[in-house]
DNA sequence: GGCATAAATCGAAACGTTTTGGATTGTGCA
DNA sequence: TGCACAATCCAAAACGTTTCGATTTATGCC
């Protein structure tokens, strides 16, 4: 093992001629101590490159200084970054600010959700985790509810104990993406939902149905296609709605992978994707490119920006706050021509502003 | 904070009626503890659920039993996943066999590539380090080798004293490449390599350089393009090329994502990507779907097997085992039909197994 | 100068685990 | 039974930091 940093709380007091507690206390700013010895202690402590030992201070408070976010590998490593990376980088840069460290972990497809989160508590891994792809009644949050372990959940719950989250307006986008479709005399709407019974879906749902009923069009459930968010199974699954119903004329997807398997599905059955054919909508954080881009319209989620609102929730949370003030439902962006956006952030990310990045409606 | 896990060594080794001592010699298999003692002591930590802390075994041992992968963040996190997530999962898979785990860390356009792995060493983040993106000199290597701080670099180094790493085979695949290019009666073939100086970059130029030689064409320098590895980049670069010099028939790119801009560079030119038009071949660990497929050839590198090669050289490094004896070059599985490829990619994500979406040469 | 009080500093113990070296117990032989 | 040696177990200290409560020093008043 390498050396140890040499400089620790001893040798820093006897620098000083202090006591360890006193040299402790100082550089925590304890009001007992003389403002004169804060600022001695303060300023030997930076000349002499001093840094706290996690270890120690993890062995006295129990505080690990780690955060834990969790990522779905079969959704992501297999068929490419839905924008999570973007993400650990908000995530990990915000935590910085406050002497935090970001480790990653993945659940395989072989584990239950609920087996990492324990893991994590149980072996101490980090002092609050962050997870995805959540329930109505999500047995993470409920474990950690009950355990009282410090969480943020990107995606909501149906829980009655409030708990943090940060979530986008699921029912708003999928609200404005029919009413949009409808204006462009679009009345054959299929809505596509991801598998798995996750909260969003119902959000999604409840936001194609509020906009029907506000059009006057009837709900049709075979307009509603379900089907884990995979290209392929998103092919397959939309193969078999347009193979059964040739009227559907747009498809509000669930994401940019099920965007893509759907204008799949549209070319083998000899339907060109995009405005004059099949209207393709769909949600995501990474706007890659997709075999279509004309026509489509993509609501877009900058994930580095929700990945700084995850982080600033789990400080909070850590400090103290009530999970009830951290409950942050953020707007999608909408983009209507992705080319153009593409070629917006290609030329933002030749100014290399990280901050600039996630778009003209970043409040973050 | 929520409470510690309750059971540790004094609770066990009041339960047994022996010392803390004796437990912990016991667990650790200590040849002065008696057979009987330490199979009655391990079967009372099984029961009860005792688990070490580590931050007891950390202070203790100077151990944090944590090992820091670094990504870059420009290219990774805005232009798409080029298969780290995947290299997450197989190298986090592999280092909890031996009670490790993996912390993430990114890199930011404004951190220097050093800044990373020095907070990693100072900060007692994690035993060891492994990052990509090497240099021939890479000051990283240099910094880690001075202070003996274990790593595992994905890609080669220049450097005299010897290192672990997992690299692909560079040269040969380029080789590969161009020779069958030839075959198929190409004889301008340029060479798209990354900007930033990277050791791989080198190995490429030989491969490419190589099977000119052994094909007795002339090395043109104006078939050698360089650029970041960027869509937009890439697409700029090519464009270039192509407008300079309409006897390009083909095109050895760096990756997918280069792979991608060269196509659409080829399109702006009027050119048609694949085996009638412009000839493409790439790299990369992630086959997702590109504006053309058809006369494409990928030359894959399965990301969640070079992640569990990482992992163990990582472990056998801590272990003791000579870094000489660490230094693995990986072949790259040539891919001639994507679509088929992915096809039975998907077949085999059906079957759910994790050892077969590496591929039929995985040889791990 | 002595006393009371406040300000400032300090010693000791805790956290969980590992490891060095000592103490205790068991065994074999004269 | 006593001695020497091996087997087995144990006490104490270390790692770095925090925090409780005690001790020391400084200050103001009579």
């Amino acid at each position: 093992m390498p050396a140890r940093p040499r400089i620790n709380l001893k040798t820093l007091a006897e620098y000083l001629g202090l006591s360890i507690t006193t040299v402790s206390r100082a550089l925590k700013d304890g009001p007992e101590v003389k403002p004169d010895t804060v600022a001695r202690v303060k300023e030997a402590a930076a000349s002499l490159g001093y840094l706290p030992d996690a270890g120690g201070v993890y062995l006295r408070t129990g505080r690990t200084m780690k955060i834990c976010s969790i990522f779905y590998a079969p959704e992501v490593a297999d068929y490419g970054d839905a924008g999570f990376l973007a993400q650990v980088e908000g995530v990990s840069r915000t935590l910085e600010t406050d002497s935090y460290n970001l480790i990653v972990l993945a659940q395989t497809a072989n584990q239950s959700p609920l087996e990492t989160v324990r893991r994590v508590l149980q072996q101490r891994l980090a002092d609050g985790v962050i997870f995805s792809r959540t329930t109505p009644m999500d047995e993470r949050a409920r474990f950690c509810l009950e355990f009282k372990f410090p969480f943020v959940s990107f995606g909501r719950t149906e829980l009655h104990s409030p708990h943090a989250f940060v979530d986008h307006d699921d029912e708003g986008g999928v609200y404005d993406a029919v009413m949009r479709l409808a204006a462009d005399g679009h009345k054959r709407i299929a809505l596509f939902n991801p598998a798995g019974g996750m909260t969003y879906a119902g959000f999604r749902l409840r936001g194609y149905q509020r906009a029907l009923a506000d059009l006057g069009l009837p709900w049709d459930r075979s307009m509603l296609v379900t089907s884990p968010l995979s290209v392929w199974a998103s092919q397959d699954a939309v193969r078999d709605l347009l193979t059964r119903d040739t009227s559907v004329t747009a498809i509000v997807c669930a994401n940019q992978l099920s965007m893509s398997g759907a204008m799949e599905a549209a070319l083998e059955q000899g339907i060109e994707p995009g405005r004059d054919g099949l209207r393709i909508i769909g949600f995501g954080g990474m706007p890659f490119r997709m075999p279509f881009e004309q026509g489509v319209t993509y609501y877009y989620q900058p994930q580095r920006r929700d990945g700084e609102v995850l982080a600033r929730h789990m400080l909070a949370l850590l400090g103290g706050e009530p999970a009830e003030n951290l409950q942050t439902v953020l707007p999608y962006q909408r983009i209507d021509d992705l080319r153009r956006f593409r070629l917006d952030l290609r030329e933002r990310a030749v100014g290399r502003s990280a901050a600039d990045i996630n778009g003209p409606t970043a409040s973050g």
